[in-house]
DNA sequence: GCTACGCTCTGTAGGTACTACAGACTCAAG
DNA sequence: CTTGAGTCTGTAGTACCTACAGAGCGTAGC
């Protein structure tokens, strides 16, 4: 690391290596306003402190849970405003908590769809398969 | 429909009403190769058989159990290829059934800590939220 | 001082699986 | 002959990154 890492600032391959996050993720996250604008050395190298590494660490944590980049930007925003936020943000969880449900719902009619068929199966060495014939009908 | 169904032909419109696939997602799967290209009327009409139905069918039932684009090609090959198919094809859909068994857990690991971080929750107007501690933590 | 190496900078392209639209054309009914 | 609905094409947009090329910067060793 080229600074002592919480003396003066990290550039982006400390912030990428102490928050997990890939290298170009940082600079994506930037580029779509996820993560502020850092400040800069007079030849252009970004310079990153605490702050960055606290906001970068509440979008993986967000992303980790299955939040839209787009969701964990209103989270984010919640706690920036600061008011109230308590009910609102149960509210969201809440609402994603319904769609994290739905999906593994989803999974498990799959997962027993492919787990009756494939018990149909011989896994002889023959044309003939009950799997593709669910496929095709 | 332009004709009888299965009379002489259909148009796009009619492949995608009685399959339920997306009008656009027809020709999507022609540009990918996933459709072979149909014959065509002497203005440029696409003109569709019951061949066409079925192809088009066995793809939407394999995204429809999660497999991706590739593996349902590569399925399809299996059956226009023909020889000792069954094998194969449940090495394949039971690879495919570890995904969605992994996608699940996931899931569920998500959907353990989104409800037990959101029972700590007050749900009251205060600023104060052990959901968004969570996720800054 | 100079070189070599590794890091950073930028813009841009690729991947997955669609979906949507603009502008031109065709077709059939009235 | 007009009108409206369908079709044609290419292209751009969605979500969320990931990777690369080509240029510039910074520092350690000689």
């Amino acid at each position: 690391m080229s600074d002592h890492v919480f003396g003066k600032g990290m550039q982006r391959a400390d912030l990428a290596k102490l928050t997990g996050c890939n290298l170009e993720t940082i600079r994506y996250y930037e580029k779509i306003g996820m993560m502020p604008d850092p400040p800069r050395t007079a030849s252009g190298y970004r310079i990153y402190g605490e702050d960055h590494v606290s906001r970068l660490r509440f979008i993986l944590r967000g992303r980790e849970l299955g939040f839209s980049l787009d969701e964990v930007r209103g989270l984010l925003a919640l706690v920036e405003g600061g008011a109230q936020t308590c009910a609102e943000v149960k509210e969201r969880t809440e609402r994603h908590l319904a769609d994290v449900r739905a999906k593994i719902a989803d999974l498990r009619r799959i997962e027993k769809v492919l787990t009756q068929t494939a018990a149909q199966c011989s896994g002889d060495m023959v044309p003939d398969c009950p799997i593709i014939e669910m496929l095709a009908s």
